[in-house]
DNA sequence: ATTGGTACTGCAACCGATTGCATTAAATAT
DNA sequence: ATATTTAATGCAATCGGTTGCAGTACCAAT
């Protein structure tokens, strides 16, 4: 309530009869200052419970210390994790983090990128949104050398670094799986396939069927949006299928749960029926009944990574952009849900 | 890379051959800058892709338009909605949002008060972790004036606006369900209870077996951190119960899905051998089988009351010095897993 | 006594936007 | 024609920390 004033680095050279220069450079442990001078200096700071003014700091120092982290939603298990890690690193170096989340929308995308431009970031994370057609919004950062590293959906013939898995070849084992337990009639529920994560997905089951003699059919290929009733409506989908598909590989766990849900609910059997492939390994994924067989997607390295390159760049310890891709590591986790064999 | 200089409005002031001050107001519609000018000054600025610097700005007016939020996880459901909503206001009213975590120790929660104090964020909210004793570490802000707001986890006898729900009500109601179904022999899993959502909960359970002549038994009370270990460690001890329980509320959703889990596994029936409660209302309560009857936890709606009430403060619209607490409605939603009566 | 060096400390000019007050020019009233 | 408003713009100080360069004091070496 007390509007007192502040207090500044005048204030505390004044009391021991200093320069402010002196204050500012014994308050970082500058090296020239004595250090009975500098023990003065901070006692008096804390008994007069000193703050430094960030702005005063960063409008010298034209720096920030802060990164913006453009994502798409954060309702997945995943994202939260490569939150927490990217958060791990960022608090560890010291730099602050602003979140921004597009809700899958390009519009939304845009104004966060340039509200973090226009707080001058010193860095940007960011996962694209479902209908980003361009990376023209991010061209600022890149004009004025800010660093942008992607990670998950990324443009893959863009420039700039981006941090991803091998998503073909996550989406062929996924399925080369399903036909190894006998699969003879596979549906594929996945999302836009203007993003590189599920297109590649894609790709590799395409791949998968066509290398054991397969036959691709688009009417096995549903698209939603992995809302709550669009999973609803696939699942519907699958069931209203003539004949049935005998394995389904989907591109999210949290769907996948839904389909086995409504599929069991409707007297199917998981997996003997139909044999079940999610994605990602959510924690719903070791819950739900069968145990679903996914793909592991460690969020929270992923989120590490990023930051620590972003930093590691930032800090002029390495150069991103010397860099273009990342791969991180991704793997097949078999459960129960897609067992049809017995071993 | 090119590190050109960056626009400021004295280079927009000199090519117009205006004041900076002119400049500087008809970026701002102020009223006393003729209109045809201004339109001069924000083409330009268009043009040489100026951007404010919001630390000039925020230096000179002492404010900083950022919220500091701390939390003690994020892993929940739970507190992701609580953030979705928290984020859509504050962005709405063009406020950043800092996120600290504490990881659930006093420690770091402090070290994020600090620092957003040393940040001069505006306003703060905040959730305590398990082991926080007082709130010391908030009294910086409440002596200069700055506002914080807690929710879910608070202290209720402190001063200072609360954004809560009745647990109390709510672990009473939950438990008198089970007794209503039948139960006779109510096992009760809950965490820290030196958290206000916890010890009530408690204090409800307790009351609804007083008032159905249900004898309270702490053996029957379990405690944990809701880590997934702990929560698999729950779920054997459940089952070393000599007799078992006829029921459990259990204060976290994820947690009672562990335990419907590891409790089928052990060959025991759902609803019918013990009727189960959770609390939170997780999408997971509805994909676990059978699925699970908790409390209704609304994160959005409570995230947005408290940044609602943060902003409107910090606007002068309101005054929470005058608000102690709000209390938000939660309710019963009965599912499968504590039916043991058939309607 | 002079020189050179070291260890501190201070001066003063930034960084860029904001704002109370003064000023000027043009418009209106007398 | 003169006085009084009104409208539009400028002046200059301010916010508080940082940093290149200069200055001073003191000591050891020559």
């Amino acid at each position: 309530m007390s509007p007192e004033k502040e207090i500044t680095i005048y204030d505390i050279a004044r009391q021991l009869d200093l320069s402010a220069a002196t204050v500012s450079r014994g308050l970082k442990d500058h090296p020239a200052i004595n250090k009975h001078t500098k023990k003065k200096i901070t006692d008096l700071a804390a008994k007069l419970e000193y703050r430094s003014n960030n702005f005063a700091s960063n409008l010298r120092r034209q720096r920030t210390n802060t990164i913006g982290l453009i994502i798409h939603e954060l309702t997945s298990q995943f994202m939260i994790s490569v939150l927490a890690g990217i958060e791990k690193v960022t608090t560890e170096a010291n730099y602050d983090l602003i979140i921004g989340h597009s809700s899958e929308t390009f519009k939304k995308e845009a104004a966060n990128a340039l509200n973090f431009f226009h707080k001058r970031v010193d860095g940007v994370i960011a996962s694209l949104a479902f209908d980003t057609e361009n990376l023209s919004h991010f061209e600022p950062f890149t004009k004025k050398g800010i660093p942008v590293i992607f990670f998950d959906r990324v443009f893959e013939d863009a420039e700039g670094t981006k941090v991803v898995i091998n998503n073909r070849k996550a989406g062929y084992q996924a399925t080369a799986h399903l036909i190894e337990q006998g699969c003879k009639r596979i549906a594929h529920i996945t999302s836009n396939l203007k993003r590189n994560v599920y297109a590649d997905r894609l790709t590799g089951y395409r791949q998968a069927l066509e290398a054991h003699g397969l036959k691709y059919n688009n009417k096995l290929v549903l698209i939603n949006d992995h809302s709550e009733e669009a999973n609803i409506e696939a699942a519907g989908k699958i069931l209203a299928m003539r004949p049935l598909p005998d394995g389904i590989f989907i591109t999210n766990d949290f769907c996948a749960s839904i389909c086995i849900q409504t599929l069991k609910e409707a007297g199917i059997r998981i997996p003997e029926d139909i044999a079940i492939v999610g994605f990602n390994n959510d924690v719903i994924s070791k819950i739900i009944e069968p145990k679903l067989t996914t793909i592991n997607y460690p969020g929270t390295e992923i989120g590490e990574i990023v930051a620590r390159n972003l930093i590691n760049h930032l800090q002029g310890i390495s150069n991103i952009n010397l860099t273009n891709t990342i791969i991180i590591k991704s793997e097949l986790i078999v459960r129960a849900s897609s067992m049809k064999r017995k071993t």
